[in-house]
RNA sequence: GGGCCGCUAGCUCAUCCGGAAGAGCAGGGGACUUUUAAUCCCAAGGUGCCGGGAUCGAGACCCGGGCGGCCCA
């Protein structure tokens, strides 16, 4: 049976203890009580005093105890790393001139039975940094502060799309019709009796709402993709979608970077931050390169989506890009793409006209039947946004997603899957309208400044353990 | 899936050429009225990831497996 209480009359953030009495004098007492909470970092008992670092959500300050002054003096210099304490008191500044809170009453709000690691060095093993994640994200401050930038940065994201007019919705994640792109989880509804897979992309469901009147829509949620974990990869993770009626995809450009470089600015206070040691410039507007212009500037030679493919063949040959058997040039050219441009770009850029055969879902570029009028915005040597005018024929839909079914014929698993109802929605009539995906994880890597994916999710995904 | 690295006390790490286990921190006991990674004293703490092998002798060498990390696909 536990004793602890219930609750706790909590008036004063670590924080506001700093920030509200800042000028005390070393010695002095403020003259005010305060009663603060948190967790019990350091515990320096000391004949008739004690000391004890407390930290809370927004920072740590000292809790001065004394034999004289301190009720329940003995227990109190007891206390274990990690314990949670509650403590009433006034502020004032030690002799040593530590801004504190000279306990009168205090109380045990629940006690560790596990140890927070070295109270130095923290918790280093990654795996057991991400299986006991609440112990690391005390243990260690860096790994709070990371994931505290990637919740800053959703709430970003949210306040500056409803700002301009977009709805948060929400779109099924449990899915009888798989529209590729990727490898899904598979799952089954007991009653129904029926097989589903968990969402890789909730984009067409989002244009069945514009057709159905939500001009202006986003979701950011979850989305799931069977397959490899790696230090950029987690199976579920996170996206924003936004589809806005009556925009093309140069106006989704304009807003892609306004978004990202104001949610940059957002969370880092700067367009100007740094990743991984190196300088990083997020501020709008970004260049506008095509992918033939970027390959044919990076191979010295002019190439497109139009030369000959046994020539993009020997090309990537050479830039020692993998065979492709049954590509076109549009997959050829981008397989030079991912070779011989992707990994040179930093600062963001956005790369434009895609060839028609990698993007299934975009409209054709007007003035060229070979390419489409779709963009993604790269930075860091990755790609962060994907967007399109979307394509509102319902016919050439259809043959689009017959072509798909021909390649996935030819062995190419992430080929769509004819979605009927999304044709069948189209044919009631989709507005132009251009559509947007950022990676959310990407995003928050960056902002974060990490390297690894799992510093930026609460819970990331991990084998399960066989005991 | 392939390559490389790692796995020793609760945590972070040592153990040099193969001679059989060490420290700091945490946890336990004690001292201390201005500490702040407090300090000092005492005691305790080990399936050296698992399983084989060569050796008089293995945490260390060899083989297989497990788990984790990084890189590549």
């Amino acid at each position: 049976m536990s004793d602890a209480p219930y609750s706790f009359a909590h008036t004063t953030f670590a924080a506001d203890v700093h920030a509200q009495f800042g000028h005390l004098d070393t010695g002095a007492s403020s003259g005010t009580v305060v009663a603060v909470a948190g967790r019990a970092m350091l515990v320096r008992p000391q004949g008739k005093l004690a000391f004890v670092t407390l930290r809370d959500s927004t920072g740590e300050v000292q809790l001065f105890a004394s034999q004289a002054d301190t009720q329940d003096f003995e227990r109190f210099g007891k206390l274990r790393i990690g314990d949670w304490v509650g403590a009433t008191g006034e502020v004032i500044r030690t002799r040593r001139g530590e801004l504190s809170v000279k306990v009168a009453e205090w109380v045990l709000l629940a006690e560790t039975r596990h140890g927070f690691g070295d109270k130095w060095l923290g918790i280093s093993d990654p795996d057991l940094r991400y299986r006991r994640r609440e112990a690391d994200l005390w243990a260690n401050p860096d790994a709070r502060v990371a994931l505290s930038k990637r919740f800053a940065l959703t709430r970003a994201v949210r306040e500056r799309l409803w700002a301009q007019g977009f709805v948060e919705v929400e779109t099924p994640i449990l899915n009888a019709v798989h529209s590729g792109g990727a490898l899904p989880f598979s799952t089954h509804h007991n009653a129904l009796d029926a097989d589903f897979t968990l969402r890789i992309a909730p984009e067409l469901w989002l244009k069945r709402l514009v057709v159905g009147g939500y001009e202006r829509v986003f979701e950011l949620g979850r989305l799931f993709r069977n397959e490899g974990i790696s230090p950029k990869h987690n199976p579920e993770f996170t996206t924003v979608e936004v589809y806005a009626a009556y925009l093309d995809y140069k106006d989704m450009m304009t807003l892609t970077e306004e978004l990202i470089a104001g949610c940059v600015h957002d969370v880092c206070a700067s367009t100007s931050i740094a990743y991984q040691g190196r300088d990083l410039d997020m501020a709008a507007p970004w260049p506008r390169r095509t992918v033939a212009e970027l390959v044919s500037e990076r191979l010295s030679t002019d190439v497109s989506v139009h030369t000959d493919e046994q020539r993009l063949r020997e090309l990537l040959a050479d830039a020692g890009g993998d065979a492709l058997a049954a590509a076109g040039t549009g997959k050829l050219l981008m397989a030079l793409f991912d070779a011989v441009v992707e990994p040179e770009i930093w600062d963001p850029v956005f790369v434009t006209e895609y060839p028609l055969e990698v993007s299934p879902l975009a409209r054709r570029l007007r003035g060229d039947d070979l390419l489409t009028e779709r963009f993604e915005a790269f930075c860091v040597q990755r790609e962060l946004a994907n967007g399109f005018s979307e394509l509102t024929d319902p016919d050439e839909q259809r043959k689009r997603f017959e072509a798909q079914a021909q390649a996935r014929a030819l062995g190419d698993d992430e080929a769509f899957e004819l979605d009927e109802d999304f044709v069948v929605a189209l044919e009631y009539g989709l507005p132009p309208t251009a559509g947007l995906g950022i990676g959310i994880d990407r995003l928050a890597m960056i902002v974060a400044d990490v390297a690894n994916i799992r510093e930026v999710v609460p819970f990331p995904t991990l084998k399960p353990r066989a005991d």
